[in-house]
Order: structure tokens, then sequence, then C-alpha cells
DNA sequence: ACTCCTTGGCTAAGCATGTTAGCTTTTTGG
DNA sequence: CCAAAAAGCTAACATGCTTAGCCAAGGAGT
């Protein structure tokens, strides 16, 4: 039997696209199993179960979201560079709704997760020091951003934001709010 | 055999039983059963399957938030009004998480769900309405409150905020935010 | 080119869960 | 007091995760 050429990436590719099929639920090593034909025990050996795949499948996420900021941020400073970095947050969720809910909402001790998780708040950070903003001011304020867009990504990609109003107004609205007193 | 005297009502009791002990990805139509003394699918004269479990879960534990925000903001107006509801929002997760954690983030066309996502809404904007917002505004300012506070209760019960900064502190920031230009 | 070892695939089997079907017993209403 | 509805049960099946152990493919060293 010709071998299918899996390896760990490659896996978890896999698991994005059946992800974006069939919703964070839908991640079964069955149906990964069967996209790369092959049977399912095979993915053992390339990862360890379950757990460890949703957990890959969360970090290489925040990854993509971390670059996707990284690069609408870059070049600009202050208040300015902060609207971009909420807009472009927003814009992947919008375009990747799926991988989004798959992120972990849970406590995941793993060092890898914790890793991802502290480039993305890094970038944010750093555009908070460059608005000023340093010790407990900028970690307030990253905490208000942060929750803010996780939130307002999480209800609107559930389909929580029933009324006819423009989202988008409202997201413009509370970037408003969220930069309040900037420079 | 003696009957267990099981309604959906307690059925609904067990899971949250089940739920704050094991989280939210132990509730299992097993582990109820087994709580109630009763073997798996007499359940199901009760509740038609785990995803209508999963629902009422949501509903009860929406309803119990709505219960707590709604008692904390009975005769208080204006931003003072507004702090109450967002404290008690974040205290009922902080008493709760795992309940809290266990309300689906997915777009689920059950009406029972709308309706009760509807109640708290409908506290959240007769507080803003007594702030003197109304239309437009009103919904943009509801959405940001809405959002901020979901995505701060659920990155803090994840665990997301790992700085030693004290987070009550950033909690009150985030208020301060949100309620900024009214009075 | 041959051998050997690592690697990546396989099948078989076990366990947990959700769900359906169909039976029995308890309760309740007339 | 009886009949029917309600509430429990066991049996059986499907799907999914996981472990164990086997076998073939492919490369490294001689």
């Amino acid at each position: 039997m010709a071998r299918a050429g899996l390896t760990g990436e490659v896996v978890v590719d896999l698991a994005l696209e059946v992800v974006d099929r069939d919703g964070p639920d839908g991640l079964t090593l069955a149906a990964v199993a069967k996209l790369a034909t092959v049977a399912t025990p095979s993915l053992y050996k390339h990862v360890a179960g379950l757990p460890e795949l949703r957990t890959l499948v969360g970090v290489r996420v925040m990854d993509e979201l971390t670059e996707r900021v990284t690069a609408a941020v870059l070049g600009h400073g202050g208040v300015a560079g902060l609207e971009r970095f909420m807009r472009a947050y927003r814009s992947y969720v919008a375009d990747h709704p799926r991988r989004y809910a798959a992120m972990p909402q849970r406590p995941s001790d793993d060092p890898r997760w914790a890793a991802a998780s502290d480039r993305l708040v890094g970038v944010l950070f750093a555009q908070l020091d460059g608005c000023g903003l340093t010790g407990s001011a900028a970690v307030d304020r990253a905490r208000a951003i942060r929750a803010a867009v996780h939130g307002f990504a999480t209800l609107e990609a559930a389909g929580g934001f029933q009324l006819a109003e423009d989202v988008d107004a409202s997201y413009r609205h509370l970037t408003e709010l969220l930069t309040a007193g900037l420079r």
C-alpha cells in the first residue's frame, strides 16, 4: 500500500478543512482520517489523540489570527493602529467563523497554546505602548480590548446580533469607546 | 420497581449538577442517568436527546443570569444601574463558571433560547433607555456592552488573564469605558 | 545489491456514548 | 375496578476514541 505521506502539519491542515466544512463539533478523528484516505488509528502516528488535535488546531488558528492582525498593523501606530487591529481581528473571524469557534474556551495548560496566545497579546501591547500606555494602564486597556473584540466576534459569529441595525456601525462605535482617551 | 419521579425540570436540575461537577464536556446522558439512578434510555421520556438537553440547560442558565442582573438593577437607573448590571453579570459567571461555559455558542434556532436571550437583552435595553439612549444609539451601546461583558467573563473563566494586575480593577476600567458619555 | 531498522500504515478488539425499538409495570382517570 | 397513558426497563445497533500488535515501505550502512 502506497504511503499517504502524512505529517503532524498535514493532519492539522486536514482538520482545519473539516472544521471549515462541518464546524467545530464535526472535528472528529474519523472525519480527518476519511479525508486523508487512511484508517482512523493511523492518525495516532502523528497526533496523540483528539484532545491534542484540538489544541493544535487552536494554536494554528490563533497564529493565523496573529498573522492577520500583525500585517494590518505594521506601519501604523496610535489610535489608527488600534483601529486597524480591531478591524483585522473581526475580519478574520468573519472569513473563518468556524475556525475561530474551534479555538478552545477552556483553560488549556498546554504551553504551545499559551505561547500562541502570548504572541497575539504581544501585538496588542506593542500597539498600546505606541499610544503611550504602559504598566497597569496598558494591562487594563489590553484586557478591555481583548474582551470586547473576542466577545463581539463570538456573538456575531453565533448570530447573536438579530436587530436590523448595521453591525459594522456598532463595531465602529465599540472601537471608539475602547480607544477613548488615547492619542 | 419504584418510580424515580423524573420530569423535564428535574432532568435539567441534574444536568446542571453534572455541569457544575464535570464541566460542559462532562454533560452526558449517561452521567445524568447515573445521578438519577435510572437507565440512560429512560431519560428520553423527558427530553428529546442530548442536543435538546443542552439547549434546555442553556436556557436555564441564561434565565438564572437574567434573574441575577434584574435583581441587581432594580431601583437603580442611569450609569449606576449599568455598573450594577455589569458587576452582577460578572459575579454570576464567577459563581458558576461551568454553567456559563455550558451556554451554547452556536446559532441555536430554538425559540426557547431566543426568548431567554431576549429577556436578558431586554433588561439591558431598559437600563439604556433610562440613560436616555434610544434607537440605533441604544443598539450600538447594547451590543458593545454585551460583547465586552461576555468576552471578559469568558476570558476570565478560561483563565485568560494571566498577568498579576488586579482583574477587578481592569473590569472597573472596562465599565468606565463602556459607560462613557452617559448620564 | 542486500540487510536491517525505523517509520507509517493496517486490522482487531474494547469501551463509552447516543439513540431506537419494543416490553413491562406503575399510576391515574373514568 | 379496569383500561389507557406514562415511566421505567433491557436489548440492540451505530459511531467514535483508543490501545495492541502486525506488516510493509523506505532509507542507511555495509
